[in-house]
DNA sequence: TCTATACCCGATAAAATTTATCGTATATAA
DNA sequence: TTATATACGATAAATTTTATCGGGTATAGA
């Protein structure tokens, strides 16, 4: 219940390590081992974020992942939904096709305590975690 | 990520219908049927809540359950780790049986955030969505 | 006392989601 | 040319969530 994903963690954890690094590239597999991250994962995470634009990949040797500048001022809500989609603690609030509808009798107030959710990770830089 | 449970929905929703039945005994089988709920499902709940002292059952026919006075004063917090145990958007917070342990470089601004997010429902009362 | 209604509860199964791996391709530094 | 490293679609394993099953007990009313 109310869990963050791993691949939020370990995007987390890689952004971290890679703002300590500043401009040296630095390869998933280091990071996977030093953090005893399985590698696989890690490295589809760190490509996904490289589309999101987030961190600069170069291949080759001695490539790796480092961190774009400025990247930690965006706030973690950006950062979640675009890692792992809208946050939703139900469902009718993101994709509305539950049979329940006009018959839920508990969908504005939860859909309040969602808002204050989402306004607690929009005053969090990701920033303020990764340094 | 950052689901609520069904368990949770179906027990909130359940109690807003009992608090506006005030003192009468309504069957799970009525709400499960009013609500399309998994009856089975809805129904431990429902004796879930009764060991918690939630609520009051009544057995035979004309039985049911009602709401305890009272019991919308209680937060959202106790209310939601009574039903599903606790709060932790990751297991660290939880368990600490995590393989990184002090090697985690975002444990503690985590940590934090889930804080945050357990604050949010410590100021929500159960009564504020069943009534 | 019989019967239908309804709660009680442990065990299991199904479904969905999350987490991890595999296989193949491409880029590049030395 | 080779070793290192990213790119990425597909699939598999594990976990968690959701739902069901099968047997029990209590009790109101005929």
């Amino acid at each position: 219940m109310l869990k963050l994903t791993r691949k939020l963690e370990y995007a987390l954890i890689a952004l971290r390590h890679m703002q300590d690094q500043g401009d040296t590239f630095i390869s998933a597999k280091k990071i996977s081992d030093m953090y005893l991250i399985p590698q696989e994962l890690l490295a589809k995470t760190l490509q996904q974020m490289v589309k999101l634009n987030y961190i600069k990949a170069a291949q080759g040797p001695h490539g790796g992942y480092r961190i774009r500048k400025g990247l930690t001022e965006i706030s973690m809500t950006q950062f979640m939904e675009d890692l792992e989609g809208p946050i939703g603690i139900v469902d009718c609030n993101i994709n509305s096709d539950c049979i329940q509808l006009d018959n839920c009798n508990i969908r504005l107030p939860i859909k309040q305590i969602n808002n204050n959710i989402r306004a607690i990770f929009n005053e969090i830089r990701v920033g303020d975690i990764t340094s």
